[in-house]
DNA sequence: TTTGTCATGTAAGTTGTTACATGATTGG
DNA sequence: CCAATCATGTAACAACTTACATGACAAA
């Protein structure tokens, strides 16, 4: 149920077609709730059923394919207040990497090693973009509106996850005896190529 | 399909019953990947069709129910070296609670900050149990073998991440104004209690 | 006598993933 | 001419959740 609440919020950041919605979930909100086109385009048609959003059809002038455009109904807006007013339940949280690691005395503990390199690469990427992001949209924290707040909080924590990650697996590759040196496999490769 | 990759490490480390998996589910193992029984039931099926397990009936002597101890196959052990060559793909991390904090604008504020009081109760709490479980199970990290280091080094991501939850909450509370002494209730009920 | 632990499962429903499908326009 | 972007969906399958079901023993 929950991709209709992450849905909730977005709409009710701005109007939307399931396209605009599949993009914005490829960034941002898609950061801390990712979703496919498949399951946006199935959620919207159940909240249109529900009443919780109206569809306005946009012809695309003859040049662009037609759009739907939904927006909340008072009641969506009602539900997206229900919502914030329940205690968030235990998260699930799964990590497929974690698993792996301690999966190293009964696998491949160099492709495991590896793979640490590159994940702390993955998050490396995506930490310099959350900070990029930082500068570009919030350049004066301190002076905030109410309305901007929480989206720089969430931002604030997608930092820190990040960061924390990269220095996990900087701890983890010292403490294996292996740094950034030991993959010269891959340098090679892309200076090569 | 990644339940079967966590259910082979486990039963790598000691084979078990699924009753006895559904308990390491529940800490441990469980803290990077979380299942129920009803799912650990059906994959072990699945993983016994499929060859990877031998399953071993265990009687309870006529005192407990009877059980089925799983242990890996060779088969069994060469999926997990393959998956262990595998690099782990991108995972999608979603998080209610980040999107629920972005709701501010649309919500309930002050049931928010609640849940963030809340939220900062439980990372607390657990930040807590894995410290306490270093401290028992790895008193000396500098000489930890090849084979428990791997353990090691996931509980301190758990560690890490534990605590940079608790660091991004209070971070919040700052910033919107409240800190723990806005949440009286709370302590006024389990001090009345 | 009720609650908790041990031990295994079935059934139904909701989500999430992967593959397939269409069709026009724009840029290289 | 080929790939990418815009824009919407269907179908099939896999995974996950929630509820239901059984039955014995031990302890409070």
């Amino acid at each position: 149920m929950s991709l209709e609440h992450a849905i909730l919020v977005s709409l009710a950041e701005q109007p939307a077609s399931g396209y605009d919605l599949t993009r914005r979930f490829d960034k941002s909100i898609g950061f801390f709730w990712s979703a496919t086109h498949q399951q946006i385009y199935r959620v919207l048609a159940r909240m249109d059923a529900d009443g919780l959003v109206t569809i306005r059809r946009q012809s695309g002038g003859g040049v662009r394919p037609d759009r739907k455009v939904y927006r909340l109904t008072t009641a969506g807006r009602g539900r997206l207040v229900e919502w914030t007013r329940e205690p968030t339940p235990g998260e699930t949280h799964r990590s497929e990497f974690a698993v792996k690691v301690r999966a190293m005395p009964f696998g491949d503990r160099a492709a495991i090693v590896a793979d640490i390199v590159r994940q702390r690469a993955v998050h490396a990427e995506q930490l310099d973009y959350y900070v990029a992001d930082e500068r570009r949209h919030f350049p004066d924290p301190a002076r905030l509106s109410d309305d901007e707040l929480p989206a720089w909080l969430v931002l604030r924590g997608g930092i820190r996850q990040e960061r924390g990650y990269v220095e996990w697996c900087d701890e983890m590759l010292a403490a294996l005896g292996a740094d950034a040196t030991t993959t010269p496999d891959t340098l090679v490769r892309s200076t090569s190529s």
